[in-house]
Parts: C-alpha cells; structure tokens; sequence
DNA sequence: ACAAGGCGGTATAGATTCTC
DNA sequence: GAGAATCTATACCGCCTTGT
C-alpha cells in the first residue's frame, strides 16, 4: 500500500490565500479557479454558507461567484446546491506531470490519498469575513480518496460521460488524465472501516496537523517513524537528508516548494498503518452514505 | 543529456489598515 | 497622526517534468 500525501484547494498562486477554518472548527478547502469547469463558485457551500459572500470578502473581489471552481477532489455530496445526479460518488481528476509522478511510483488500487491544505482560520466582522488577524498559517489533513479504480479521460467516450460532472471531462486537458473513482467503504490493513472510501474531516484533531507549531507552514512535525533512516524508500520529492531532522518530539521535514502528490510506500513504513487507524480514530469524519446507489458506469 | 517550462514557495518592499 | 502590524505585488528560487 502507498500513501500519497497530496496539496489540494487554495494556495499562494491559484486562489491566493488560505482555505478557511470557520467559527465552528470546520475545514472548508476551497476548489481553486478554472474556467473550463462545469460548475460556478456561486453555486457552492458548506453548512448552509454560501461560498459567493465568504469569497468575495476573502479575496477582495478577485475571486468572483461567477467564475468557474474545479471542484477536485469532489469528496461531499452537499457542497454543490441542488446536486440532483442520483448516481453521484466522490470523484478525483489526476492529470499531467503530478499523474506521470504517481504513476512512476506505482500508484494501484487500493493506494491512499490524504488531501492537504493551507488553512486559516476566518471570523466575521461588520464589513464582514476576514482572517482572524494572529491566525497560524498551518497545513492541515482535510480529506482522503482511497484508489477503488480510474477511468481513462483520455477517451472521448468516458469524456461524453462525465462531461456535466468533473472537471476533468472539460475543455483541454493534459494527458494523461484519469479520474479516480473511491470504494463504498474504506480499507485499511485489510479491514473495512466505518468509514467512506473518500471523505473529508469535519473538525482538525492534532493528528491532522502537519505544521510544526508556530513554525513556517512548509516546516512539519511528523511522526518519529517517517524518518528516512534505514528505510528502503523516502516519501518522493524529499530524498535530499538535509530536509528530515530527528527531534524529541517528532520529526522535521522541511517541505519541498513545489509539487503537489508525494508518495510514500507503507511496504518500509509498517508504522504508518497503526498512525492512520488512529488518525481516523481521533478524527471526526464524515459518515458512511449507506444509501449510495451501485456505480453506474463499468471499470475501463 | 540537456534546456526550457511550469509553478509553489520565500523574501522583499511598498501600500494599506489598525491601534493607541 | 505616528508607529506597528498586516496585506499585496513583484521578483526570485528550486527542481521535477517534458520536449528536443
């Protein structure tokens, strides 16, 4: 099994500020801007906040309701207003040089992505939201997709199919492009859990939180055991050893400035199964849909 | 094998806003 | 209104990927 530790919504270049924590704790990562989207930010929300207002005041009017949100990973049912496809199932669209990566990592099924972010947290005033002023910038776990299987969107025919419901079926894309599609429940170690094979968290437990405290947002505190010492492998894009630290509390990794899917193979991590069973533990996540219906179209 | 592209991050400076 | 804090725009850096 393979863990990939993926940067997903707003960041400093696509949206230009950080995802919101709201005043209940909730993370609300932000699908970045793309016109060739099928969906509009005007039509998202969350908890019954409409994402046109929180935006607009956010990012000063550059991010207007009006344009086009790639909504990707699409891990909740309700953050779309009047999402009537009765067939709809978390989907993730992959493309390009950051799919190449994971390929040659040798990505398959079964394989676990855990989606982070940049994440502030906001509160309102009388002109409305804002960042709440001495907030941290930390890099939070806000979501997982586990690998079920991925439709080749590279195929016009899938493109047809999907076209009012991912991104990715939209306008011209990078090859190659594939869109993952997540089992009903999601396994670790062999079991199947009481959860969803993708979902989002609804709160942040310390677990989540990969920003050592008070430091830089690109500065983590990880488990002791990720360290790559006497390890067959190191998480990708990380392989220079001057980045890892070992310290009392954890270890240091000073993160990589670019890329977006760093994998790491559990085969030399046997660790990392007790920490995600107790990350799933802790975290409070979003429950299983049992009424999901069967998936409608067959495995490519 | 090499160069170029792409892009997320940091650093910096100037502008703006806040606080007293 | 002054100084501090914060925000914004810009330049620069690093480095994996792709194209040649």
């Amino acid at each position: 099994m393979k863990l990939v530790l993926s940067r997903k919504g707003f960041d400093s270049s696509a949206g230009g500020c950080a995802n919101p924590i709201l005043p209940d704790g909730s993370l609300w990562p932000l699908p970045i801007p793309d016109e060739d989207s099928p969906f509009r930010y005007g039509q998202l929300q969350r908890n019954g906040i409409g994402l046109a207002d929180l935006l607009a005041d956010l990012t000063r009017g550059r991010v207007a309701a009006s344009m086009g949100a790639h909504l990707d990973p699409d891990l909740e049912r309700d953050d779309l207003t009047e999402r009537t496809d009765p067939h709809w199932q978390p989907t993730f669209g992959q493309q390009g040089a950051a799919l190449g990566h994971l390929f040659k990592q040798g990505i398959s099924p079964g394989d676990l992505f855990l989606f982070y972010g940049w994440f502030r947290e906001i509160e309102t005033t009388h002109s409305g939201w804002r960042f709440r002023k001495s907030a941290e910038d930390r890099h939070i776990l806000f979501g997982w997709f586990q690998i079920d299987r991925w439709l080749d969107m590279s195929r016009t025919q899938n493109r047809n199919r999907w076209q009012a419901r991912h991104p990715h079926a939209h306008g011209t894309r990078a090859n190659p492009n594939v869109l993952f599609l997540a089992p009903k429940r999601l396994r670790l170690g062999g079991e199947r859990t009481r959860f969803p094979g993708a979902g989002s968290f609804s709160g942040i437990t310390p677990g989540q939180v990969l920003t050592e405290p008070g430091g830089a947002r690109g500065d983590w505190l990880l488990p002791s055991w990720f360290h790559p010492e006497g390890r067959a492998s190191v998480l990708s894009y990380h392989a220079d050893p001057k980045r890892w630290r070992q310290a009392p509390e954890g270890t240091r990794l000073r993160n990589v400035n670019r890329g977006q899917e760093f994998v790491l193979d559990l085969d030399h991590y046997p660790e990392a199964h007790d920490w995600l069973h107790q990350l799933f533990t802790a975290a409070k996540a979003t429950p299983a849909h049992d009424s999901e219906k069967s998936i409608p179209f067959p495995c490519e």
